[in-house]
DNA sequence: TTGTTCATGAGAACCATTATCCACAGCAGA
DNA sequence: TCTGCTGTGGATAATGGTTCTCATGAACAA
């Protein structure tokens, strides 16, 4: 009752692994999942847990600073993002990915879910595709 | 070379199993996961080995009479589905669904694809909330 | 009916993820 | 500085959905 509660992360700590994590994933610019991004703090040298590097995606995750986006495999993928509201386009080829905004999806999301009684609704809007690069790479 | 290409699903065979689940999948009218499907098919006595399970839903999907749709817990989920192109309005409490169309939503996933170089697009859009009658069964 | 070939089923294998256990580190108060 | 509390890290086991293996059985064409 007494601790701040206003702080953004209350009791929790900042160390080596963590700060190590978060460096990687502001390097990176497409989604990544737990197991690339543990794979590749291994190469570098720094050295974590398998079971610390979920922890420390789920941890940011709850505190909105990171998007996760689940692969038609089912692989949970990992990347930085802005904390406003936003979807993704995704290269199918090389992970990379734009941040893209549209406030008419947004309302018509709303709109059909209201006309149909829902509420309490979420949207999850990503867009696949091939990059300009990955095309030309793949034509040579 | 001999054979009728142009045949629906060639050299697939029509079994008691896979019968059965398509009468399954038929009834419902969410999206249920494949351990479910399985469960349901042993409780009406049509047992069905697990595998099979799998191996039918995976081979529906890619013949295109089933929708997937991937959980936040990684789980696929399958229903049947009409064969155009549509979207989904799911209910998070009892899975209910509604499929939805909107040109203006396709045309604004390709627009947007075709400005950052990107082609090859496809997009994916769903719409998670809580329909009329769990939010009313809540309440109470 | 018969033969070929694909489908089935039980269980093992696989693999991402999560839980468990215990030692350690950071911080607060004595 | 010492001591105790609590969150963290690491190794590893457990979990659970999905896929693979392989011997057996069923569908279909002739």
């Amino acid at each position: 009752m007494t601790e701040p509660v206003s702080a953004e992360l209350p009791g929790r700590r900042t160390t080596r692994q963590r700060s190590a994590l978060v460096a990687l994933l502001d390097e990176l610019d497409g989604f990544r999942s737990a197991q690339d991004l543990h794979a590749l703090l291994r190469e570098r040298g720094d050295s974590v847990g398998l079971a610390t590097v979920y922890r420390a995606l789920q941890a940011l995750v709850d505190d909105g600073q990171l998007d996760v986006l689940r692969g038609s495999d089912g692989e949970a993928a990992y990347r930085r993002c802005s904390p406003v509201h936003h979807h993704h386009l995704v290269c199918r080829s090389c992970g990379r990915t734009v941040e893209v905004t549209d406030p008419p999806v947004e309302r018509w999301a709303s709109k059909m879910a209201a006309e149909h009684g829902f509420s309490e609704v979420q949207h999850q809007v990503e867009v696949f595709g091939t990059c300009a690069e990955c095309t030309a790479a793949a034509r040579s």
